[in-house]
RNA sequence: GCUGUGGUGGUGUAGGGGUUAGCACGGCAGAUUGUGGUUCUGCCAGCCCGGGUUCAAUUCCCGGCCACGGCCCCA
């Protein structure tokens, strides 16, 4: 028996008719917000990813050569790919800002357990063109409008900017360049040991670097700050305190709250948090991530914020954008796990189709005479499945039920002659016999449903 | 990268060094030649893979594969 590979998923009817909802619902709120869909190939040049993460990803990725020898990789994230489309297709030329989402598997070498797969599914967006707190709003508003359309419940939304920590941290003369023989800037240490709560480690950080410890307690107070909008006053406070820190910041920050306030649906919980880092270099002011506790390790469900990166494209006038992307899968187990705890049967929203399924039973007869009615009821917007396995009565009545039908339709030798159907209503088990044409046949279904 | 637990039909499970490997759900067929969701009968289908110990391994041991959990990481 040949397995699937380690990491990856089959993903049979019921799951992806479950699938297919969340997707519906997660682009349904995309293209409300003004955003529109686009897609990239699975694979692309190496280099794309090594320009934008460094060459220490190779070891995550699925890399490879084609039969040319060219370096390619199977994309690990789509926020690069989007970025290389927008140069590469020419789409400065269009109004900004661009309103792009996508959604499609990505693929990363690493540990597979629940919640972390080597092939995933992302969904994201981003707004390109147009940088500041009001695009930022825009961005999470629709998060936020996402992630309640889905039905999600009890999930955490935290909001930072990485600029007011960094100016901070930079305002005292840390450096933000890699040292040689470090793997990382000491400002992005200093950012690690303040989420940690390190501050040990971070006052021997500021010792090495000839910075006088004493001023590690205004920046743990300012990591420590957690809370609504209202946490942004003695954030203000502390850094006023401080010299050679710009307040712009934390009034964009301001701005941001203020607009998703008024322009998002209210999430379960929502904090502001200096700390998220999100631990990229290259993101540049707001940054937001969103947890479901119940997932545990493996609990964040969603992520982004404002970025640079189209300078790498030759578009630095593009620059920052802003964007996030969204586990798919992350989301579903979420909902799994609520739907479950709650003992609630639709686990998306829309999942179930109301209408159901209508069965064509020709029971005894040459099934051309009914043929006309199952394209007709079809081209009517029925879902209509027809018996073809020449079921007796009982053993089609079974099978129709089986498969969630609705409603069947017979007709046996019986109707042929007096020309007419059997319809019934498995629900109510109503039945009644009806002129053997479609429009009859679609009537009878629409007045017993 | 480190570490823990587990793997018996399609699904959920019982068992256990020598068994016809048990049960339930499911699928198929019949009881039932024009009406399902109940019932009865029969059939289908399983010890993850490789090596070792042993007269004998699905059972014990080692390795692999896969899944799940904890830490690190997470573009």
């Amino acid at each position: 028996m040949v397995q699937r590979p380690r990491g990856t998923r089959d993903f049979p009817p019921a799951a992806m008719n479950r699938r297919l909802a969340l997707e519906r619902l997660l682009e349904d709120a995309a293209q409300r917000h003004g955003f529109s869909r686009v897609q990239t190939p699975v694979f692309e040049r190496l280099e794309l990813f090594t320009a934008k993460s460094g060459p220490g990803i190779v070891s995550q990725l699925y890399a490879f050569e084609d039969k040319s020898e060219r370096p390619l990789t199977l994309r690990p994230e789509l926020t690069a790919p989007v970025m290389r489309m927008v140069a590469e297709e020419g789409m400065q030329m269009l109004p900004r800002p661009l309103r792009l989402s996508y959604y499609g598997q990505c693929y990363r070498y690493e540990e597979s357990k629940k919640g972390r797969y080597r092939e995933f599914f992302q969904y994201g967006v981003e707004l390109i063109g147009e940088s500041g707190p009001l695009a930022e709003a825009e961005v999470i508003a629709l998060a936020i409008n996402m992630l309640n359309a889905c039905g999600l419940e009890n999930w955490e939304i935290r909001i930072g900017h990485v600029g007011i920590l960094k100016g901070a941290l930079t305002g005292l003369g840390l450096s933000s360049e890699i040292p040689d023989g470090a793997s990382e800037p000491p400002v992005a240490s200093a950012m690690r040991f303040l989420d940690k709560g390190d501050d040990a480690g971070l006052a021997e950080l500021f010792t090495n670097n000839g910075i006088d410890p004493e001023h590690a307690a205004p920046l743990r107070a300012l990591a420590e700050l957690e809370g609504g909008v209202e946490t942004l006053e003695p954030a203000r406070a502390i850094l006023s305190s401080l010299t050679g820190v710009s307040l712009e910041a934390l009034d964009d920050l301001q701005t941001t709250l203020n607009a998703v306030a008024g322009l998002a649906s209210t999430p379960p919980s929502l904090t502001v948090d200096l700390t998220v880092a999100r631990g990229l270099d290259y993101y540049t002011g707001m940054v937001f991530e969103v947890q479901v506790p119940e997932l545990g390790g493996e609990g964040q469900v969603l992520g982004g914020g404002s970025y640079k990166l189209l300078h790498l494209f030759g578009l630095p006038d593009l620059d920052p954008c802003c964007g996030f992307g969204l586990g798919f899968d992350r989301v579903l187990l979420a909902l799994e796990a609520q739907a479950e705890a709650s003992g609630r049967d639709e686990v998306v929203p829309g999942e179930v189709n109301p209408n159901g399924l209508v069965a064509l039973i020709p029971f005894g007869i040459d099934p051309n005479h009914v043929f006309p009615i199952v394209a007709d009821l079809r081209n009517f917007g029925e879902r209509v499945e027809l018996e073809l396995r020449g079921r007796k009565i009982p053993k089609a009545m079974k099978w129709a039920n089986s498969i969630g039908c609705q409603f069947t339709v017979v007709v046996g030798p019986r109707d042929l002659e007096s020309n007419q159907a059997m319809v019934k209503n498995l629900q109510s088990g109503e039945q009644q016999a009806v002129a053997l044409n479609s429009e009859s046949i679609l009537e009878a279904i629409q007045a017993m449903r």
